[in-house]
RNA sequence: GGGCAAGUGGCGGAAUUGGUAUACGCGCUAGUCUUAGGAACUAGUACCGAAAGGUUUAAGAGUUCGAGUCUCUUCUUGCCCA
């Protein structure tokens, strides 16, 4: 028999794939369009089994679309741009250009080998002038409709290596190469207005029907939207009426306010600039890190302004006003008033400075006497007490009525807020979109002109400078106006994350050099039918997209694409056990073999080896598997069908050498079978063989159904399952020969996204075209069903029976069977419960 | 600390959405054949029991004729936010 040779089989399709570029796709508006996008992968060396999954649970649809007759775009490109390159240069003596060119070359190479449907003619690549020109296109619209602008903010500093930090790069509060303490600096920086379009964002998530809710949810918290108050609290004394205009979530509290807390970029907080403990004290307060997590962690600290402000209420009470380092100037008005009993932070920060604390809400049962705070605030819900007209309403009820007062005396107003902060695009770095813009010796920020686009990164850089190389660089940022007058460029890069937010946009067009897109292309594929990714973009890449095709359509007649992903699907991690060695090293799954005991040791010196859990994979921990070497031993086809096969998609895999074993072997079943299949002669005579039509029609809808539901590891059971009755079929000539001809062949095109190869290759022996079998919902239906007898809920026995058997027939025969009778005996029959087709319950009574 | 998931054999997991729990695969056990192999094939495999039969979906309660599925409490794990 022929053997089945993968290594020759693969190659052979993908080379005529490719040749034929079977997978490129042109606009067609006679077909219905199906775009179906994976994340674009960053070009770090290789690729790894994340996106082996991601790629094969995007191919498997894919393929699936277009046997179902869609005109589909299936794009692949590369989210270059970004600081390992930058990270690599200095290691490998290499240009990041040379560098990200490498890696592509090899990983198109890898992904090439795994047989995926891609149209390669739109490959497009962030760090390309074809690409980034379009950015910078984008960027100058976006400053012309004021999204965006520049601000004072501040940053991870890492002093020892002179330059900005990305938070994932502070560990410990520490920089990760240089070790050093770091400190926060205050950096005039662009942002993006997301916040602008915050509500937008927030209701266009009801309409997103085919998103997981969690990611939804996740994005809503994030956004992050809360009623609440402004007050406006007198400053004692003040010449001018001065107010500090204060925001709250809880103004049911406002009896309880025992201070104020500014935060250090509060305008009142310039009166301090010359004093001496305040510069004391904003470079205490600069030395923790600039995330909400290590605000809340760190110690409450505050610098006394020996300001006072007047309660709006109590008519003689004065509160303390504070610079306090755990107010943020980006949240609210960047003022609060503390209520210590019923928030944690202000009761940290009351108790260090003995300030008053005055209960004025109280659990439900509690007599008020009885109430004291200590050292945990009251955060629950409760009744107010202590708070004149608040007394004795619940807290929702309590804040609702407190706006209202304040509101109606002009004390304040009803004010939305929302978590969402503007996004700050600007990096420090060398490999990035550079920022068009130019300084005058005003230093004004002037757009550059479109005609000039694009603005180039220089090529001959030092990287190993310390701080922005971009900025070092003898002569790159000086550069002249069409007037004659000199101006410097601006040195910061956009965040990859500008990269990676419009990219689907230029897989409708790759190619079109006057815009980022053609409006023909988008109208035509936009938006994404199918999106494909890791969770772990559920908030920032997702929101970003989305911000960014709003930013897009903002006062843009022409485009009017509110969201970029109809459809999202998350699909796990790829994980695997771990290992160590007796010193407590990490090893690799290939450096470590099974003894005749069945134990791990070591391949070298046969050492015991201590397996620890399954964890995501991670080259720290030495669990990976390498997808190219996989494909060697196994095969493209094995590989995508175990990555498939053993858990739902959206949870984690994990991986297996037996698994992926025996997915080769079965795919070697498959290929046998087709073979022996093939080989019967066709009889004189046909028969009905309607038990094996019957499976075939079953499958082909069971399939049919689990691919649309994401039910990959069900369809590969499905799959199973048919192919071991035909295999049992074949084995004892149970059909007919023409008729296992004929229901073989849907099998094969039911392959055709799992194991494209195999299939193929299938097919081609038959010479049969393509096609999506479709299923006869008739022959769904079975002539016999099987009725469960229970006694009082309780299973006794079952029976074959024809469909739709009158209740009284039912009943009657299973009276027949001996362990039904058994529990029926001396007892007298109440009802029975007839579910039609499906079962019988009897209840008794003794 | 808050929110959201999830918990089913030795393992990954399935269950027409309230109606036969454990499909399919891995692993394991026994056997057949063999160039004695980490191949192929056959049979078995949730648990207890010799069997008849009984028990079982993290634990406990509830609703129901009937619960893996719905409700409540507890425990455990994972993710996100603080």
């Amino acid at each position: 028999m022929e053997r089945y040779n993968i290594k020759s089989v693969e190659k052979k399709w993908q080379d005529i794939w490719s040749s034929k570029k079977s997978d490129a796709s042109t606009l067609n508006k006679s077909k219905k369009k199906f775009y179906c996008l994976e994340m674009f992968p960053y070009p770090s060396g290789k690729i790894h089994m994340g996106h082996v999954r991601n790629y094969t649970i995007g191919d498997a649809l894919a393929r699936y679309k277009k046997l179902q007759g869609f005109n589909v775009l299936h794009p692949m490109g590369w989210d270059s741009f970004g600081l390992p390159a930058e990270n690599a240069a200095r290691e490998n003596n290499l240009h990041p250009k040379d560098w990200t060119k490498k890696n592509i070359e090899t990983m198109k190479k890898q992904l090439k080998l795994l047989g995926l449907s891609l149209d390669w003619d739109r490959e497009i690549s962030t760090c390309e002038p074809e690409y980034y020109k379009h950015q910078q296109e984008f960027f100058l619209e976006m400053f012309e409709k004021k999204l965006v602008y520049k601000k004072d903010t501040y940053v991870n500093w890492d002093p020892a290596e002179q330059t900005v930090l990305a938070n994932e790069q502070v560990i410990d509060g520490k920089g990760w190469r240089s070790g050093v303490a770091v400190e926060r600096k205050k950096l005039s920086q662009w942002f993006f207005n997301i916040k602008k379009f915050s509500q937008d964002l927030l209701d266009e998530l009801e309409k997103l029907k085919n998103w997981p809710a969690k990611v939804k949810l996740m994005q809503k918290n994030w956004i992050g939207k809360s009623f609440g108050c402004e007050i406006n609290f007198q400053i004692d004394k003040a010449k001018n009426e001065e107010k500090i205009k204060v925001f709250t979530t809880r103004p049911d509290t406002i009896f309880g306010a025992s201070f104020i807390a500014l935060s250090i970029d509060h305008p009142v907080s310039k009166n301090f600039e010359n004093n001496k403990d305040f510069i004391k004290f904003k470079l205490e307060c600069s030395k923790s890190g600039t995330t909400e997590e290590a605000l809340a962690i760190a110690e409450k600290i505050g610098f006394n302004t020996n300001l006072f402000v007047l309660h709006p209420f109590k008519k003689n009470t004065k509160l303390p006003v504070y610079i306090a380092n755990f107010v943020l100037m980006d949240y609210g008005t960047g003022a609060i008033f503390g209520c210590p009993a019923h928030d944690q932070r202000d009761l940290d920060f009351a108790n260090k400075y003995k300030l008053n604390v005055l209960p004025v809400v109280r659990p439900k049962d509690i007599n008020p006497k009885n109430f004291k705070i200590n050292n945990e605030a009251y955060v629950e819900d409760g009744i107010l007490f202590n708070s004149e007209f608040l007394n004795d309403l619940t807290v929702s009820k309590a804040i609702e009525k407190a706006i209202e007062i304040i509101t109606k005396k002009k004390f304040g107003e009803k004010k939305i807020t929302f978590r969402l902060k503007d996004w700050g695009v600007s990096r420090q770095r060398y490999w990035g979109c550079p920022i068009p813009i130019v300084y005058n010796q005003k230093g004004e920020a002037l757009p550059i002109n479109k005609k000039d686009l694009p603005i180039l990164l220089p090529e001959d850089v030092d990287l190993n400078v310390k701080g922005n190389p971009l900025e070092k660089h003898p002569t790159w940022k000086f550069t002249k106006l069409t007037s004659g007058e000199k101006v410097v460029r601006e040195t910061d890069t956009l965040d990859t994350f500008v990269d990676s937010s419009w990219y689907f946009l230029r897989f409708c067009s790759p190619k079109y050099e006057k815009y980022g897109y053609e409006i023909k292309d988008v109208n035509y594929w936009m938006p994404v039918d199918q999106y494909i990714g890791g969770v772990e973009h559920a908030i920032l890449h997702l929101l970003y997209s989305r911000f960014f095709m709003k930013a897009l359509a903002f006062k843009n007649k022409n485009f009017n694409y509110a969201e970029p992903f109809k459809s999202l699907f998350t699909q796990g991690m790829v994980c695997h056990e771990t290992y160590k060695n007796e010193k407590n090293q990490w090893l690799y799954p290939e450096e470590i073999e099974k003894n005749s005991q069945g134990n791990y040791v070591t391949k070298n010196d046969k050492k015991k080896v201590l397996v620890g859990p399954s964890e995501s994979m991670s080259k720290s921990k030495k669990n990976t598997v390498d997808p190219e070497e996989m494909i060697n031993m196994y095969g493209a086809d094995s590989i995508r069908w175990f990555m498939l096969s053993d858990s739902p998609p959206e949870r984690d895999v994990q991986w297996s050498q037996e698994g992926v074993s025996a997915s080769f072997k079965f795919i070697q079943k498959l290929w046998k079978l087709n073979n022996e299949i093939l080989s019967k002669k066709n009889s004189a005579t046909e028969t009905e063989d309607i038990i094996l039509k019957k499976a075939v029609n079953k499958t082909v809808y069971n399939v049919t159904k689990n691919l649309d539901n994401f039910q990959y590891n069900v369809v590969i059971a499905n799959m199973h399952e048919i192919y071991n009755l035909f295999y049992e079929h074949v084995m004892n000539n149970k059909t007919s020969n023409k008729t296992l001809k004929d229901e073989w062949e849907k099998i094969i095109m039911l392959l055709i996204p799992l194991t494209p190869h195999l299939a193929h290759e299938c097919c081609e022996k038959i010479s049969a075209k393509f096609y999506w079998p479709k299923y006869n919902s008739k022959l769904l239906k079975e002539e016999n069903c099987t009725i469960v007898i229970q006694v009082d809920g309780r299973k006794r026995g079952s029976m074959e029976m024809p469909i739709n058997s009158p209740e009284k027939k039912i009943i009657e025969k299973s009276k027949e069977i001996d362990n039904v009778l058994k529990y029926l005996e001396n007892t007298k029959i109440v009802k029975n419960i007839y579910i039609k087709n499906k079962l019988i319950n009897f209840i008794t009574k003794k």
